[in-house]
DNA sequence: GGTTATGGATTTTTT
DNA sequence: ATCCATAACC
């Protein structure tokens, strides 16, 4: 009785929480479906809210839907977000990445095509590796032909779905002629791994569907409604994919935003989603404009910096929410006070008006500026993290230890075994190597084969032999191993079996303890693997890992700044945006100077990154800047004169006064003493007085302005809507201040191996310190035997 | 077989 | 300036 009832006020209430496009975009019944999703405008929202409507008001069984994205991040947080709308139901339904989607369909029926169902992944120094195998088959200098670039080609060839004997047929050219060659070797190598790169994930699984018209029935059947999540970022062979699995019942729903998209460079294609409705000509299409994220002046901002693009589909972002504050743009001396500038205010604001650290983000061009930036919070003793940067399951020891777990699993990958064959050092060296390989080659067999046959031949000295007949022997044991254990106890048993740990207890340098610290995080991790996972074994985890970027996701309940490439930072919001090095040559980036197409994109990001922060957002610039030991004078970027000048103020006061008074910089650049006197320490004074002349100012203004508004709870400047709620207020509650288990930023420590150094952050896990020599570690609370400095 | 010197390049990143 | 790869060394 009340239960159809219930359903019907349940689906109410759904609706209730969007506004009038969301609802046309979540209640659009079948066909094909155009969802334009400006940046902070509920997207993620309405694709969610769409897939719980399907299942509870159209009657869609949860196992008909697929819901696709590009990162992994993205399609747990999707999967999360359903859960909670629709509850346990969402199981059924398939939501991942594209990649972790062709997967699965290949182990199932990739046989149909001859892909073993047991193939491994390869990431990118495993593709790398290969590379190289087949440039030297090829036989040609590789500083002509440079592996990444080569990989470049044949990544850009099967985004096409260009296979090797049609890359030969179709690209002529002195360079393409080698690449066609190599992509053929490159191609059997994979095979003979038994193994599959990114790519072919991608475009074999279009084979697949193209080739097999059972499988291609088998999936347009079972997925009713198509859902494709970042669809700017596109590239062809994902794109036939989906119009392949969408072609019965061509309820296709795709969700994007054209100004959004910077991943040209590597084979995405806006043209794709701009072209959507040449394919489905009956294509409702849906904007949603009106965005829940930042105050009016920082969209104005961002709306003006995109707007000089062409061929964008027509829109422009809104907002009910307040005016806001001014967009800063600050023009600095050079980058260490563009740095220190920055360090400063987010140390005052953090001091005066109570804001944690974390609502604070960098953004930065190129990975390299980040550098200064952490130098700046070093000294100033802040607490930061680095978002994005080098991967955990890219760290050389990880790697090592993936290699062994990989052989066991498939005695075939001879990639992995190469990595593997002499860490730690066992004897068995290059021309050892070279002569296994060459057995390998005669006998078409593994390169764990050529180690068995080269028992008892004359090819190598004894003591190779020996060397080589060890290694077999450990690896014929933890394979039988593999069998039995739980990939924990297996991964312990190779650790200890192959000497690995004993070679880096012997090193004993903070570098071999940091590395052993990771491996001990590796087994937590498989432990999680295997709490979470109904079938853990080691086949399972290790696809897990493969497609798995960032397993050391930062934590973004630290309370630190964070810093990131503009690129890293798609996606995320924060109430406080610096964005860094806004010059020419730097944003946009010299290389993308010569085209048109490429300076279009460095524009899109510009506005990504203003479309980042909530309430205030401050862009900086530099006068001087040294790149490559050189010291150069920077013109502002371009993108600042798109500016709106009656929603920025501009400070440059700093820069001017060195502008006038030149001997002031030379006086700061002099050595003192034998040691150079700090410049950053010369302007201090100068500039301190500066900004806190230019907050008094403002903090007048804004007491001027709102003193007739009525006092609102919430910070000032946001407006929270009924649609859209920030999403980290959500994340498990901390004490705001930083000190956990009495370590506080800036604190001085002495560790037992590292010896001194200066708390960057600290959560109640781990505390990261800077050591001046080690660099920055994070260290276990339960582990690290820290001492205080005695500071003073 | 392991370690140090030289040369060359040096955007962005996911899977 | 600095990082990485390869090449010449011990």
């Amino acid at each position: 009785m009340g239960a159809k009832k219930a359903e019907a006020k349940a689906i109410e209430a759904l609706l209730a929480d969007l506004n009038e496009p969301q609802r046309e975009a979540v209640c659009h019944g079948d066909g094909p479906l155009l969802v334009f999703a400006g940046a902070g405008s509920g997207k993620t929202r309405a694709l969610t809210y769409r897939i719980a409507y399907l299942i509870e008001a159209c009657g869609v069984a949860p196992e008909s839907i697929l819901a696709v994205t590009f990162t992994n991040k993205a399609a747990g947080e999707m999967k999360e977000r359903i859960r909670t709308l629709i509850g346990d139901r969402a199981a059924a339904l398939w939501a991942g990445t594209f990649h972790s989607m062709c997967a699965r369909m290949l182990r199932r029926h990739g046989r149909a095509i001859k892909v073993e169902p047991n193939f491994v992944i390869f990431d990118t120094p495993d593709q790398m590796a290969l590379i190289k195998e087949a440039l030297s088959v090829v036989d040609v200098d590789q500083k002509e032909f440079k592996p990444p670039d080569v990989h470049q080609r044949i990544s850009a060839a099967k985004n096409e779905l260009i296979g090797p004997t049609e890359f030969r047929r179709t690209r002529k050219g002195p360079f393409d002629e080698i690449v066609g060659r190599a992509y053929r070797i490159y191609q059997e190598k994979l095979a003979q791994n038994n193994a599959l790169d990114f790519d072919d994930l991608i475009m074999r699984a279009v084979q697949l569907l193209r080739e097999a018209p059972e499988v291609r029935e088998h999936y347009q059947d079972r997925f009713g409604y198509v859902l494709v999540d970042e669809y700017q970022d596109i590239n062809f062979a994902q794109y036939t994919l989906v119009k392949l699995l969408g072609e019965k019942h061509r309820n296709v729903c795709v969700v994007g935003d054209d100004d959004q998209s910077i991943y040209g460079w590597r084979g995405a294609d806006v043209g794709i989603i701009l072209d959507f409705e040449k394919d489905y000509p009956d294509a409702h299409v849906v904007k949603l404009e009106q965005n829940y994220r930042s105050t009016q002046r920082i969209l104005e901002c961002a709306n003006e910096v995109i707007a000089p693009n062409r061929g964008r589909a027509p829109k422009r972002l809104w907002t009910d929410a307040e005016p806001g504050e001014s967009v800063t743009v600050y023009e600095a001396v050079n980058e260490q006070e563009e740095a220190y500038y920055v360090a400063s205010c987010i140390s005052r604001a953090v001091q005066e008006r109570r804001r944690p650290y974390r609502d604070f983000a960098i953004l930065y061009r190129t990975n390299a500026q980040s550098r200064v930036l952490e130098e700046a919070f070093l000294t100033q003793g802040l607490p930061y993290r680095i978002v994005g940067g080098v991967r955990f399951y890219e760290r050389r020891e990880i790697k090592d230890l993936i290699a062994y777990l990989r052989v066991l699993l498939n005695p075939a990958d001879s990639v992995s075994l190469r990595r593997i064959i002499n860490v730690p050092t066992r004897g068995i060296g290059d021309k050892t190597v070279a002569v296994l390989d060459r057995l390998a080659y005669e006998n078409a067999g593994s390169l764990l084969e050529a180690c068995r046959a080269a028992q008892g031949s004359a090819e190598l000295s004894a003591r190779a032999q020996a060397a080589v007949e060890r290694f077999e022997r450990m690896i014929a044991r933890l394979s039988e191993q593999a069998q039995r254990l739980t990939v924990t106890k297996l991964t312990n048993n190779v650790l200890e079996q192959s000497g690995y740990l004993e070679m880096l207890e012997k090193d004993g340098t903070a570098e071999s303890a940091a590395r052993a610290e990771n491996l001990k995080e590796f087994l937590s991790l498989t432990q999680k693997f295997e709490q979470s996972h109904e079938e853990a074994s080691l086949s399972a985890f290790l696809e897990h890992v493969a497609l798995l970027s960032d397993i050391d996701e930062s934590d973004d309940s630290e309370n630190a700044v964070a810093m990131m490439t503009l690129h890293s930072a798609k996606g995320l919001e924060f109430p406080v945006v610096f964005m860094v090095g806004l010059e020419e040559n730097i944003f946009p980036h010299q290389r993308s100077m010569r085209d048109e197409r490429e300076l279009a994109e460095e524009r899109r990001l510009c506005y990504v990154g203003l479309t980042r922060a909530q309430e205030q957002v401050t862009l900086t610039h530099c006068r001087r800047r040294t790149i490559y030991g050189q010291t150069q004078e920077c013109e502002p970027s371009r993108f600042l004169k798109n500016l709106p000048e009656e929603h920025v103020e501009r400070y440059d006061e700093v820069s001017r006064l060195f502008a006038t008074e030149p001997k002031m910089e030379e006086l700061a650049q002099a050595p003192v003493g034998g040691a150079k006197l700090d410049l950053v320490s010369i302007l201090r004074r100068a500039r301190e007085n500066a900004v806190l002349a230019r907050e008094r100012e403002k903090e007048e203004r804004k007491a001027a302005s709102t003193k007739m508004a009525a006092a609102r709870p919430g910070r000032p400047g946001t407006t929270m809507s009924a649609g859209e709620r920030p999403k980290r207020r959500t994340g498990k509650m901390r004490a705001a201040s930083q000190g956990y288990q009495g370590f506080r930023a800036g604190e001085k420590i002495i560790h037992p191996k590292f010896g001194k150094g200066i708390v960057v952050s600290c959560t109640e896990a781990e505390v990261t310190v800077a050591f001046p020599d080690q660099g920055v570690k994070k260290l276990s609370l339960d582990y690290a035997k820290l001492e205080r400095a005695s500071s003073r």
